[in-house]
DNA sequence: TACATTTGACCTCT
DNA sequence: AGAGGTCAAATGTA
């Protein structure tokens, strides 16, 4: 099977976005700095800039959808629309033995092959996820919710993530990825835009 | 109509 | 037994 690697033009455009991309995840950043100083008094960014940088950040993510599925879709083929079908089991149907569940857990505790947390402004990262999941998390205020790669189904991309509210500062999401992303290796760059590095003096977020 | 999200149930691990 | 992770039907939205 022909491997998803995009073409030349496509790559070019994907980096130029990323780029953009990212010039605008750090003017968010710098907003939500201002909004959120340390001693919690007044925010200084407006709302209305904050949801500008979303939207280009939304925008771009977008744009890098569509260009890494322009330069892959040709694979699409037996998929014929490329509807993603459900499987009718759950309910009273055959069991038909469902193999990928088998080591699920196992691959999270022990043989997880790529795993990083990161703090970011935003949930955004310039992948398109689908959410599979939500759970309210023992001893956590906030939610976790769970997702992985959007073309999983078309690429088999297993790249996967839990993104949580930071309670120290529920305005920070705490990112975990899982696995890698197989669906767009377009160049040498790896699909980290930016991370924002919140813990200045402590050391958190990783566990060294 | 096609796809994403929600959400309760199920499964596995500790 | 409880917590965490995932599945998949139901539902919402463009």
């Amino acid at each position: 099977m022909a491997m998803a690697s995009a073409p030349a033009p496509v790559c070019a455009a994907l980096k130029l976005v990323a780029r953009g991309r990212e010039s605008a995840a750090v003017l968010q950043t710098l907003l939500l700095g201002q909004q959120a100083p340390a001693d919690g008094s007044a925010s200084a960014a407006p709302h209305g800039l904050q949801e500008l940088t979303n939207q280009i950040l939304r925008c771009c993510d977008r744009a890098l959808a569509a260009l890494r599925h322009s330069g892959t879709e040709e694979e699409d083929a037996d998929a014929a629309g490329g509807i993603r079908k459900r499987k009718p089991e759950r309910g009273n149907g055959a069991p038909a033995a469902s193999p990928a569940r088998a080591s699920k857990r196992m691959r999270m505790r022990g043989g997880e092959m790529g795993t990083r947390v990161e703090k970011r402004a935003t949930m955004e990262d310039g992948f398109i996820w689908r959410k599979y999941g939500q759970k309210e998390i023992h001893g956590s205020k906030y939610p976790r919710f769970y997702f992985r790669c959007t073309y999983k189904e078309d690429h088999g991309c297993t790249a996967r993530r839990q993104v949580q509210r930071w309670e120290a500062d529920p305005s920070v999401f705490l990112i975990t990825y899982f696995g890698d992303h197989t669906c767009c290796r377009d160049d040498d760059e790896p699909p980290a835009p930016f991370v924002i590095n919140f813990s200045s003096s402590s050391s958190d977020g990783k566990p060294s």
